[in-house]
DNA sequence: AAACTTATGCGTCAACCGTG
DNA sequence: CACGGTTGACGCATAAGTTT
């Protein structure tokens, strides 16, 4: 399956992960870099740059890409502003049992439930398709050329769609993995300066 | 080894939204 | 308001992993 080809001729291999191509600058980036440890960059502008992290990387070049800003969002940047794939608020299902989490699943299913195709009604009608559908054989090629079109498009739209959706996807877990770091050492750093408040206290 | 399950990707449909 | 782009949902195919 991994090693399948599409139609085109490409895999999507062919294209250059952001996250583990080389940098090749990073221009007045505000950040937090301390030795021996992963750390977050982020833009003082919320404009894109090419990023470089130490360790589990965030690297962001590409327009359309999953950017860090200040406020410490992680965003995708579409031309019209859009934002998909709202994660979820903690505290939603992480708490849930197995059980639970399936039911809720279940119902948030039936909530997202959009209505049958219409060639699914029509199937379960048991109309074949073509049938009674009359017209002239000029619009019916034109329709049908029409509709050629649009299936190419939307393909190559969803491909695209699944490819930034999984580049958002890497670039949360980094996130995770970071900030997680970041956590990580600043309780050591808490514990160093507890040692050496109680120290020079009983000198 | 066969049967079954899970993971992943694809194509398509439909809904929504921005734009001209 | 028609049109096109984007994306969630769905069904399907296939590979990989697990169980019998």
């Amino acid at each position: 399956m991994e090693g399948m080809v599409e139609e085109n001729g490409t895999s999507g291999s062919a294209e250059v992960d952001p996250l583990s191509s080389p940098i090749s600058a990073v221009s007045s980036v505000q950040s937090v870099i301390q030795a021996n440890q992963q750390s977050v960059i982020q833009s003082a502008t919320g404009s894109i740059q090419p990023v470089l992290t130490k360790g589990n990387v965030i690297l962001v070049s590409k327009p359309n890409s999953v950017i860090q800003t200040t406020s410490g969002q992680l965003q995708t940047l579409q031309s019209n502003g859009r934002v998909p794939w709202q994660v979820v608020e903690a505290g939603s299902d992480d708490s849930l049992s197995n059980e639970e989490e399936g039911g809720v699943r279940k119902k948030r299913r039936e909530l997202l439930t959009r209505r049958p195709s219409y060639r699914k009604i029509l199937n379960d009608l048991g109309v074949t398709q073509n049938a009674g559908m009359g017209g002239s054989p000029i619009m019916g090629e034109d329709q049908a050329r029409k509709r050629e079109m649009r299936l190419l498009k939307n393909r190559e739209a969803a491909r695209e769609c699944r490819r930034k959706k999984k580049e958002y996807i890497k670039c949360l877990e980094n996130r995770v993995a970071v900030l997680e770091n970041q956590n990580k050492a600043l309780i050591e750093e808490l514990k160093s300066l507890k040692e050496l408040y109680c120290q020079q206290k009983q000198e």
